[in-house]
DNA sequence: GTGTATATCTCGGGG
DNA sequence: CCCCGAGGTATACAC
């Protein structure tokens, strides 16, 4: 990785164009091809970037930084202050416990805490428009699709919604009903959500991991 | 700007956990607090991040970063091979040339180029769900509604979708039909599209800029 | 502050 | 390869 404090002034043409003023700032070059320009602040974004595969041409006073898809870089510098390589090696990868996906699992082992005497019928149930997290049926009979979200927004609603669409029109599966399940729903999407006869449920995380787990003790004494 | 090289691990709780094995990375610690653990790969994404405003600890062999959310980053540093310290000062800001809104502008000036005699009534008519982008009227006198994309996709159509619903309601629009204006356009939102009576029109960026050239040539002869 | 739309989003998975 | 959905998304903007 090679870091290097600038003052200088940045171009970026491609899938829009970008000035930045001359200026003093990070301009990091990684293993892999990429560059980034960083400021001061900001945790996260740099102000400019390029995305490896790319290429790097290092003229006088200048950086011109190009990729296949035709966008392009250019690094102009004032004053170079420090200009430092390091080698890092290969880092093994970030772990995460996400929480998403651990909630449809959940919910899919136990899906009577949406509501009274559901039950699974199938997780991931593809339609032509993508996914239904869950398919389940009620004591009744009647099909009911869950999305699973860990925030119910307003988007959430219109997934679920074009779901349903797509679910009505199959005969075998006809009238299905949806459930939004997150934990926690905006009044916003629960406003839709009735509009639309959609039921939403808030669902506790931690209780839901409760509910494994005396789920699981019950088989396993 | 603070600038380390270490080896080190990460743990980072909060929104989630997410562990990082011992390796070389590179830790920044910005002008405004925040900290950014990166790897030597990928331009854009730090592997590990705490945003301003928090608190960075400094204890023997370890760095605790907490934020007022209640979010903790522990970094353990097993060796440190570079510690550096860089004034950057202040910078001016990022100047861009977005897309969608320089097409929304040239479709305001002809909006005929989206379908014959169409005429522009308004840019920006505001709903209780936002704005739409062009309100505008056919040669039948029938109240058009044109969201502007740079690609059009599902949520593009949801959301002209919300708007007519909402223009539907007042008997001075409807009925009012809707027109997805995008560089390019998705299969699903098409089909999408079909199924909610919306006319996806793709427009050339290049032609548009042309188009307005054209009609400035008519009255700068 | 909340909610919504946007992003040079990035990133990963599935057809 | 494109399309789609998720993200500790971040970020800007309106209410």
């Amino acid at each position: 990785m090679r870091l290097v404090i600038a003052r200088c002034e940045v171009e970026y043409t491609g899938r829009l164009s970008a000035h930045l003023p001359m200026a003093t700032r990070l301009v990091m070059v990684k293993a892999d091809g990429c560059v980034a320009v960083h400021s001061d602040e900001g945790a996260y974004k740099p102000l400019n970037w390029m995305s490896a595969p790319n290429h790097l041409e290092e003229r006088e006073g200048e950086w011109l930084v190009t990729n296949p898809a035709g966008e392009r870089l250019l690094v102009r510098f004032e004053e170079v202050l420090s200009d430092s390589e390091h080698a890092l090696g290969v880092a093994p990868g970030l772990t995460k416990d996400g929480v998403e996906a651990e909630m449809q699992r959940l919910l899919a082992e136990a899906p009577f805490v949406l509501e009274e005497g559901l039950s699974l019928l199938r997780r991931e149930y593809p339609t032509d428009l993508g996914p239904v997290d869950l398919l389940c049926r009620d004591p009744a009979g009647q099909v009911v699709a869950v999305e699973v979200k860990r925030r119910g927004e307003i988007g959430g609603v219109e997934q679920l919604t074009r779901y349903l669409e797509r679910l009505n029109r199959d005969p075998v599966l006809a009238p299905a009903r949806g459930i939004l399940a997150a934990q926690a729903v905006t009044p916003q999407a629960r406003t839709l959500a009735a509009a639309r006869g959609i039921t939403c449920v808030e669902v506790d995380y931690d209780s839901l991991r409760g509910v494994e787990g005396n789920a699981l003790r019950l088989f396993t004494p």
